[in-house]
DNA sequence: AAACAATACGAACGATCGTACGTAAATGCA
DNA sequence: TGCATTTACGTACGATCGTTCGTATTGTTT
């Protein structure tokens, strides 16, 4: 049986343009490397000139895909968004809700930091210290994954106290002490401290252990 | 009595000498103006243009008193560590070993902080994130001021042991997330959250509390 | 007194930045 | 088949960057 309204074909013209398809890859290649440079040096480092020659494309053509420059911070940080959902967070939706969920997502999270996902380590412990002082839509954005980051800690905590697996404790504050402690992680781990990792697990595990 | 080799009466020209005198004082007053911009848009938001047209000084001028970029920096940040030690580190000294002087420098960095010292907030919260990738003195610099912080840190805590103020913990670990906790305070605070502080203070008196 | 040292300025350099504009090629739509 | 849209490139503009050089001023030393 056909569907009721059959006149409303309307294919996506983003999947179907040959010219968005064509544009929306190359967009998906500079920003990948993108991620990468500002993982680094920041978003503030990204050039359009550095981008084109890393990437070798031309100046022009790099910014005919994001017109402005604050465009292509808000697309990079975008990119860095899908990236660390894919690496830490989808992996471990497959596990049980609760301290098996958060054991996974701070083990995603570590080798994320480690392998390194991004060459520069985590793209936030990069990116919000940068622009946690300027106004504007790019520390909006930051501040807004931040802020579904600790929410999404605070959420298996709160499973794992409803199941009886942890003591009752402020969720919003103990993921905030988790948050603080594998940024931490991130900068000691760039700065080639040998004990960050096992550091981390010990500090992360305290929580996640009834006393 | 007179000492045995006064043939040494040896004037430090540093102290004595007025062109040297004045090189200081001007010196310190670029630093003091760079160390407000590079805690707010990081060291490499610092270029001697933008702090010659601040302090309505010449380009060139400037250059004379550090000759290179780098050595700006680096001057910077022994300018940000004189100063952090004078606010926070220093006026802690005159508590009592132990949990009261860790309560004081834990009060005097929130302080340092939220007030703030300087106008972007803490000075290595902003700037360790941009150079622990980008080896090189600065980079060194940071690396060592930040391990003599977590160092005083866990001498207290040990103070803090020995005189039975608080449980037999692991100082290094205990250090590390206090320090981690205070980073993530000053992010917090330069987003506007409102429960920042008094998060932070729960956080750590949990340190500092017998079980 | 003359010689030297340190600070400060001005001018100029090559390089890179973000952006604007014109043009060419490819694709979709009428 | 025309016409509009999107991507891509080349060029050029003004601004700012770090650095070099020459010069004047001030202070110290001999």
């Amino acid at each position: 049986m056909e569907r009721m309204n059959d006149d409303k074909p309307s294919p996506d013209p983003a999947v179907t343009d040959g010219r968005l398809l064509r544009g929306a890859r190359s967009r998906r290649a500079v920003t990948r490397h993108a991620v990468d440079v500002a993982s680094a040096e920041g978003l503030n480092g990204l050039s359009l000139g550095r981008l084109a020659t890393d990437l070798e494309l031309s100046k022009s053509g790099i910014q005919t895909l994001f017109r402005t420059k604050e465009n292509l911070h808000l697309a990079t940080v975008d990119a860095a968004r899908d990236l660390f959902l894919d690496a830490v967070v989808r992996p471990a939706q497959s596990t049980a809700p609760g301290t098996a969920r958060l054991r996974a997502l701070v083990e995603n999270w570590i080798a994320y930091a480690e392998k390194p996902l991004f060459t520069g380590g985590c793209f936030w412990s990069a990116n919000l210290p940068d622009f946690d002082s300027r106004p504007g839509p790019v520390r909006d954005a930051l501040a807004h994954q931040r802020r579904d980051w600790l929410t999404l800690i605070s959420t298996e905590l709160r499973n794992a106290i409803d199941a009886g697996e942890i003591r009752d404790l402020d969720t919003d504050l103990t993921a905030f002490q988790i948050d603080a402690i594998l940024n931490a992680t991130n900068i000691a781990l760039r700065l080639d401290d040998k004990n960050a990792t096992t550091r981390a697990r010990r500090a992360i595990e305290a929580f996640l252990t009834r006393p």
